[in-house]
DNA sequence: TGACTATATGAGTAAATATTCATATACTAT
DNA sequence: ATAGTATATGAATATTTACTCATATAGTCA
């Protein structure tokens, strides 16, 4: 195997996205906005957690940028960033399933 | 997207994982590990970290059969237990470039 | 305007975690 | 046996982190 030759960069980068992902409720809120769009009151209800400690979450997961938001309204949608996540949380999922 | 429906096994895997990977100094291990099979020596080395830290790390590593090891006269040496790992660190640091 | 709904956020707290330090274990060599 | 080298590990500590509680902000509707 070649050699990576890893920056810093590449690496908190990287850090940062496994450690957005790392935590039960991020990850429950990530597999949530893989099947679409939510409002937080219907993450809230589907995840049963309280409001303040999904909106906390949410705002992790928007600050590292693997969520973006929309307002309609007095409701703020949230959606996946990009097919980064999906596709390293696929990933995961499947070779979870073959331990 | 089709419903993916996941268990609480699958869960708890996809955690292991992820929590495993999300500390640098775990993630430099396992870069480190992606470049062949070496021993605690040479990993305390490369990271420039004691000894015990990166004993106390591999030995989580190993509890999450992220990597094994074997012996050899008064050395051990760790390497990745299988492609899992690799395929994850991967595609991350594909997306962390991407960025 | 005032009451209501939806969401965000700061402070505080309890739990988890990564490292250090000291020491134990195990193998090697003399 | 003794000293030396390689690695592991328990306890203590400092830091990080996820949640709760209280409250703030912002939009809706009467």
């Amino acid at each position: 195997m070649k050699k990576l030759n890893i920056t810093e960069k590449d690496m908190q980068n990287m850090l940062d996205i496994l450690n957005a992902l790392k935590d039960k409720t991020r990850l429950r809120i990530v597999f949530e906005l893989m099947e679409g769009r939510r409002n937080v009151g219907e993450i809230v209800d589907s995840l049963k957690m309280t409001q303040s400690a999904v909106s906390h979450q949410l705002s992790f997961l928007k600050k590292y940028n693997l969520i973006s938001s929309e307002k309609e309204g007095n409701k703020v949608y949230y959606f996946l960033s990009d097919d980064h996540v999906k596709q390293v949380v696929k990933l995961c999922l499947t070779h979870a399933r073959e331990k």
